[in-house]
DNA sequence: GATTCTATATTTAGATA
DNA sequence: CTATCTAAATATAGAAT
């Protein structure tokens, strides 16, 4: 964030100072939002609720319009994720309880010591294998069984992209 | 927004420019919309199309759920209260341990099915969510500076966040 | 609660790799 | 396209209004 003390990334406990940065936060993200929507011609849909429960929105468009296409998008299995499950899935895209195997190894290894950057790194690349897998994979079962179980895609992240090597 | 020369709010016209820009402000506004979240302890959904037409999200539970309060606030136009509904989402970046108690006990229990829709998304989220807490916690060991500042990447790498010499 | 002032913390356009 | 580095523009926490 950005001033003086420097900020600690949770959630602030005085209720004043909660709002207060709220207020101000909101309107820098909206405006950060708009900028990109002008800017590089984007197409932004954003909903902000306060802790309080007060609803701020911004849309490009229409909220609902923009959350269509999301819905159509993301339903239609048209391009996810941005198509990187064709990095190397070690082979099978299916196989992803390899992968949740030595995720859960390394979490009980490293149960005591979790600070150390060498095995944060090891761990998130179990962690983006494994995710990239799962895509992969869901993808594969909606288009099979057909029948439209979007329940709730709900991927926070717009996953990395391929990631090797440069062009 | 920020730089050297300055930045006139319209479409961006060299079509290379505007990409690059595009991932750079996109990376930003994501990350602001994270951190409102969990500083402010508001509920947000953000839905990107970039230009190109890929899709890029954030949601502090899920995108359909927002829209679902959004829907019935507007609705209701009234104080969408009863619980305050703010989401808790433990907020703490360095808090991986748990995640990967989720992650393992659930590749356990779901061992011999891995082929439903449903389970992929609830282990997609739990992976995207672990990621993202794992690259929060790998910057603030390699900044290694005693200090507190975070922030929640949720899109694709953490951004250069060596040193930067200021000036 | 929102706004202004101010001293920092961040963000980011461009150029590169 | 993504990551770095640098210089310059913003964003924003705190305090006061």
């Amino acid at each position: 964030m950005a001033r003086r003390g420097r900020v600690e990334l949770r959630r602030i406990e005085d209720r004043t100072s909660r709002q207060v940065r709220f207020s101000k936060r909101r309107a820098g993200l909206f405006k950060k939002a708009f900028e990109l929507a002008v800017l590089c011609d984007a197409e932004v849909a954003l909903l902000v609720f306060s802790p309080a429960g007060k609803l701020y929105e911004y849309s490009t468009s229409s909220i609902e319009g923009t959350y269509d296409r999301y819905q159509r998008f993301a339903g239609a299995g048209t391009n996810v994720n941005g198509g990187d499950a064709s990095s190397n899935n070690d082979g099978d895209p299916s196989n992803i309880q390899p992968r949740l195997k030595e995720i859960a190894s390394w979490s009980l290894q490293n149960n005591a010591d979790d600070s150390d950057a060498n095995k944060l790194e090891k761990l998130e690349k179990l962690l983006t294998d494994a995710l990239r897998n799962t895509k992969s994979k869901k993808m594969l079962a909606q288009q099979n069984s057909g029948s439209s179980t979007r329940s709730g895609e709900n991927s926070n992240g717009p996953r990395g992209q391929k990631k090797r090597g440069r062009t």
